[in-house]
DNA sequence: AACCGATATGTTTATATTTGCATAATAGCT
DNA sequence: AGCTATTATGCAAATATAAACATATCGGTT
């Protein structure tokens, strides 16, 4: 949402993100990892997931890799040979994952817009 | 606020991020940020700020300029030279945008700890 | 007029992050 | 057994971001 027309913050947008954090303060996962996990699920493959969101596949295969091991526990089953060359399924903790976070972002969309309204006409006070 | 003791996400953190942003998708300010700025106008200088926060001056003064590029009007109002070197003030547009941020993050952590137990419960659901 | 300390800014060095390249391993099918 | 599409992974190259270095400018005080 942007600033009221004619104010100075008529093109300024406030935006939010959320994510997965360890007790290192390292991230673990975030808005881009959450939709490769969630195309995965949808597409059945880390292949047409990546060309989807338009990532590499090395780059995709080393994010979903990087978010487990930080979790401790797979979020996608990886079968690889085959008649299709493999496959990638999420595990129940994975599809939980991805469940819980889309509710989440509904929920933060919903406050936000009242914090941001508000924020607006803060700073355009005269 | 981590997930429930003994969960799978026992040491897992949801965190969140605001920040301005332009039409052109660039971000204008954020945490950081706002952090100088509100330390600018704690100590009245930009040089005192940085050093406070821990960046070089030069730093700390490039963010500045950059924000204020991007938003199109002043936040800090400098002056060098005289007595003490310089000082530096914040505009009454960047005294608002501070205070409007401060107000926000107050409301973003109150909405952000309901949402955030509700993720936690979901995820760990059997 | 010289001094001082903060603002102002270009340039360079270092570091971190991302992207891309190349190549191996796998297993159902024909 | 060979083909195929996908997973798996090391490594080099390219970008982006941040830190460091060097210098100039300015104006009240002394």
């Amino acid at each position: 949402m942007a600033g009221p027309k004619g104010s100075k913050y008529y093109d300024v947008f406030l935006k939010f993100k959320v994510w997965l954090e360890n007790t290192d303060g390292e991230g673990i996962l975030g808005d881009g990892k959450f939709e490769l996990i969630d195309q995965i699920d949808q597409l059945g493959s880390l292949k047409a997931a990546a060309d989807k969101i338009g990532i590499s596949y090395r780059k995709a295969w080393g994010n979903v890799k990087d978010a487990e091991e930080k979790l401790g526990f797979l979020l996608v089953d990886k079968h690889r040979g085959g008649q299709h060359g493999g496959n990638s399924v999420l595990t129940p903790e994975g599809k939980k994952l991805i469940e819980a976070y889309k509710e989440l972002l509904v929920e933060f969309d919903e406050s936000i817009y009242q914090i941001t309204k508000k924020f607006f006409n803060k700073v355009n006070e005269k």
